[in-house]
DNA sequence: TGTACATCAGTGAACGCGCGTTCACTGATGTAC
DNA sequence: TGTACATCAGTGAACGCGCGTTCACTGATGTAC
């Protein structure tokens, strides 16, 4: 990461030493915003909790909305992984259930996979799905990390359709277009009215998580474990299945 | 709204100028919001759009968040409004549909105002429905105003299961006891299973919503009214129609 | 109706704060010959 | 292997900004007798 560090050489110890500090500003940057939420995220602060004197985090970020999208690309990745790693896991147990159980389940899975993670990291969430940082606008470059993260239910949904298990509406007219456009563009074999359904399940996953976190539930829905758990079935049933 | 201005009494000029001086501080105030966003919202920035200087804004609001809190019912209350207008409407054609089709008509007539009031005011939505606001927690006053926008709704659905209209899920365990609690909290006869679907249907709106003003629709589902649209239809079926 | 006193609106200056960013610098690390 | 030069990390001081809030003040408006 150095400007000058050659791409095929091996890294120096200048270059080790230079992503060393830039993982621990990124590292402070994340105990920030978990501790504040990211709108309060500022890079004196940051570059404080290192040990440095303002000016040198220039050296490692240009600006401060650099800091935040390497802050965004981190929290996608992280996210993603957590879907894949829920995807690529063991069979659920299906409980009896008829034919297609075990999508379903592994979708419900998906489901309270995001919500865990969120409920985790509410200030991460917020960073990735909220609009925490006034004036910051998220670059083109986190478009495909933030597909990264619808990917694993899609396949699941795939799969599904794949094997005609969803009950999937259908659409004409620009969405059935729009729809038809996503499916080609993730390279997936989906019917517009499953990507419809899968848009409105991650909407009401989002907005659930949303509301929770912003303590729309509190005095009524608080704790909201068992509503974010029924929420999750349901999320199941609009994206198609049952 | 001065400090000493007697409550039985005829209202003084000065009451009047007061109250106006108020009026146009909101005013501008909302300007703000929607043109930066509520995080961008300063005392100094407001005060400065309406003539004054800076300190004389603590005749008016006593702090920042009391500024933000008048924002906020006044959000509320508009938002509300839209609402309740739109259920005291006129029928709506329910295009020979089946039983029931009327109520299910108006609960997605109250979706799409919903939808529209939001789009037509994103920084207002995010205001109310986001964390836009570093630093600030909604007092407990602005709890009953945020009840007020969910009841039409919910006297829609009450009618419709009054009538035997909806598909209610049955729960049972903590998630029943909180959701026959909130029934009664609003003083609506509601199943458990009527109460979860409408939160579903609430945060399936807001989520469709945040993504949307947040630009996650962008390169796919953009311009986002077809999806909109469907998410409301969607957002009926959740809480139990059809 | 007139007068004395209390209340209030708005001013202007100031306090103290934290912010993002720039700049010239010194010392250490790396590279080419 | 040693040397000359280029690159880089981090320092320290500073710039200019806008913010929320306090304070003592002046002039206008209201109230009680």
């Amino acid at each position: 990461m150095p400007p000058n560090s050659a791409p095929g050489r091996a890294p120096t110890a200048r270059d080790l030493a230079h992503a060393e500090v830039r993982r621990r500003i990124l590292e402070a940057a994340r105990r920030q915003v978990a501790a504040q939420g990211a709108g309060q995220l500022s890079l004196r602060g940051v570059v404080r909790e290192v040990g440095m004197v303002s000016s040198a985090i220039y050296r490692y970020f240009p600006s401060r909305d650099a800091l935040v999208t390497a802050l965004l690309l981190e929290s996608y990745d992280a996210l993603a992984a957590a879907l894949d790693a829920v995807r690529d896991g063991a069979a659920v147990d299906t409980g009896g259930g008829g034919v297609g159980e075990e999508r379903r389940q592994r979708f419900v899975a998906l489901a309270r996979a995001l919500v865990t993670w969120a409920r985790e990291r509410p200030a991460e969430f917020s960073l990735l799905y909220g609009t925490p940082v006034p004036g910051y606008v998220a670059p083109p470059e986190t478009l495909e990390p933030a597909t990264r993260v619808a990917l694993p239910f899609l396949q699941v949904l795939a799969e599904a359709h794949r094997r005609g298990e969803l009950s999937e509406p259908s659409y004409c007219g620009p969405l059935a277009d729009q729809a038809e456009a996503f499916a080609v563009a993730v390279g997936l074999d989906l019917s517009p009215g499953a990507v419809v359904g899968f848009m409105a399940a991650m909407s009401l996953l989002v907005g659930a998580l949303t509301l929770e976190l912003d303590g729309h539930f509190v005095g009524s829905f608080d704790p909201g474990d068992a509503l974010l758990d029924a929420v999750c079935e349901r999320a199941a049933s609009l994206a198609g299945f049952g």
